[in-house]
DNA sequence: GGATTCCATGGAAAGGTTTCCACCACCCGA
DNA sequence: TCGGGTGGTGGAAACCTTTCCATGGAATCC
């Protein structure tokens, strides 16, 4: 391994001058920098990333914290943080949860090692004591998916979601109405799902509809549980005329027991999603659009901005979200109205 | 920040003491761990990364370099990288490319800095004298989709693919069978594509056709391109009756395609993709299968062996592939036979 | 019981970088 | 011509850990 010892004797200058030249800094003739990038160059050297770290004080790095990577708006999500990252000096580190232990061990070893100089948490809402950890550490933190008064973050409006979901099922003439969603209470502390679900039950108040219990559904998320839970919805009495999915995953899961059940979306069910993945494009799903690339981007910012400022008050980034309207929603059945 | 020295003068023993104890060296007591753990816990001690990975000149970190994030099938396969990873004291880093410039970058300076202990490199041939570089610093590395006999590499058979892609058109009664595909010459030096394409004229020979250069058409990755490419197979003179896109993301621009044009799929016009992203299974393409998921898996257990072994073989892991049959192919139009 | 061995432990050195401080040479002004 | 100042440069210290070596005490053996 060629060290900057060898740059220097290469250059015939001491190793303070070429830690100097490779960071440009002004205190270096022209000819002395010129001498030492020769050396450099001649030699293949990069500086070791661990002693630069250690001595410094900072990693380069950037944490993103993501539960299940594989849905599809996490990856987007993930790729908005990556296009935001290249060209900065920092790289992105990967703590994948999939269970709720990882949660609290990534949020606890991130914020006392100085592991990586920022952290995006995806989705997962901070506890006050985590804040807490982070703030002692000078470690900033920037929620994606999750709002904090204490702690920026870029989140769409998710009770305005599910409102606007709601309106444009009753704009089509639909009055019942059912939700499909998460567990309010989920070891991870995901709180989109039931965001969205207020929304839903507002837009109905204002609508003059009692929001029956009996149609709205929760479960672990998955395209599964949500084909179950519909199920259980069209084996009611009186079965709704339309379905709000948290998610499009979820949506898809509506979907598939619409299929199975061989009831035609939108004749007999209208359904509409929220997220606006990728795959809604194709399957024609109505949906809540949210950006969820560009809210990557803007998580990154967020960070970046924390990571210059130090010590800023919390910024809240609000994402826009409008409807889709697509081919599973559709005026409600003549007879339901 | 905490350090090791603190921890050593609460517990009242010397630092040698406590690292043996935090790295469970079977050269300490146990009642002198138990005073050591004790510490830790109570100053709420982790070491610090950096130092450890400079003293040690191990990163536990390995570099996953990925062109095209936004990619399902990089996706995928990362989410399975990503679950190897999981329960091993490595982390994953991310190395994003959307350059040629990036991804010289990332295979140089991951040879020569010891940024990570080992890197897998998705769809990204290497070139011999980076192969070089990595050997002579000593870190492994392992292709994921892409080969090279003198490193460790998870693929698929690509020829074989597109044979059997083609063969099951053939076996629908097509005989005017198109591909679409990247083009053979292209700045990252992805080869999938023009294997793909290799198997498919080997498939065509096989039944005594002669592959017609006019129904071969290549263009940049994605999903408009491949839209593009297949307007102007349908205005040949001669149109296919069958297509085969090289990947599935190309299949789905294909599809668009023969929906903007007003044909009917599969009656008129057969399409098959390649991958079996979640999205073909939404959407009813046809497809050739591969794990995705399980390959970055793959890819992570190799790297892993070499990482435990140091100099081993290069080890080569085909992946199976299978046509899975969904709604876009059938028999080909009758006057076409 | 004394000598020897063994083993747990303490502490210094080393890993590669940055940064601070000291030094030297040069320049400018008197 | 000399003194003071300035600015570029060299090198030591520090960042925090692991590991090696030395030490001392206990245990073992004759």
């Amino acid at each position: 391994m060629v060290t900057i010892l060898d740059v220097a004797a290469r250059a015939g200058v001491g190793v303070g001058t070429v830690s100097r030249a490779i960071n440009h800094s002004p205190q270096v003739t022209e000819p002395t920098r010129r001498k030492v990038m020769a050396a450099v160059e001649e030699l293949n050297y990069l500086p070791n990333p661990s002693a630069r770290a250690l001595k410094r004080g900072r990693t380069s790095r950037i944490a993103v914290v993501v539960p299940f990577l594989t849905q599809p708006a996490a990856v987007e999500r993930l790729s908005g943080l990556a296009s935001a990252t290249r060209a900065t000096p920092y790289h992105l580190v990967l703590f994948a949860v999939e269970t709720p232990e990882e949660r609290d061990e990534y949020y606890r070893s991130l914020a006392v090692q100085h592991q990586a100089d920022g952290v995006v948490a995806v989705s997962l809402r901070p506890r006050d004591k985590e804040i807490d950890a982070f703030q002692q550490a000078g470690v900033p933190l920037v929620l994606l998916d999750s709002d904090h008064p204490r702690v920026s973050h870029a989140v769409t409006d998710d009770v305005e979601g599910g409102r606007l979901a709601t309106r444009h099922l009753l704009g089509l003439g639909h009055r019942r109405i059912a939700f499909v969603g998460d567990l309010t209470e989920n070891p991870f502390g995901f709180t989109s799902s039931a965001r969205r679900c207020d929304g839903y039950r507002r837009a109905l108040g204002d609508a003059g509809i009692h929001p029956d219990p009996a149609l709205i559904r929760t479960g672990p998320h998955g395209r599964d549980t949500a084909s179950r839970l519909t199920m259980e919805l069209l084996d009611l009495e009186d079965p709704p005329t339309a379905i709000f999915a948290a998610s499009d995953t979820q949506a898809l899961g509506v979907l598939q027991a619409a299929r199975e059940r061989g009831i035609r979306v939108p004749q007999e069910l209208s359904v509409i999603g929220f997220d606006d993945i990728e795959v809604a494009g194709y399957v024609g799903l109505t949906t809540v659009n949210q950006p969820l690339e560009a809210s990557g981007v803007i998580a990154g910012e967020l960070l970046f901005d924390a990571l210059a400022d130090g010590e800023s008050p919390p910024a809240a980034q609000r994402l826009p979200l409008e409807v889709v309207p697509r081919e599973t929603t559709g005026p409600a059945p003549r007879d339901a109205r």
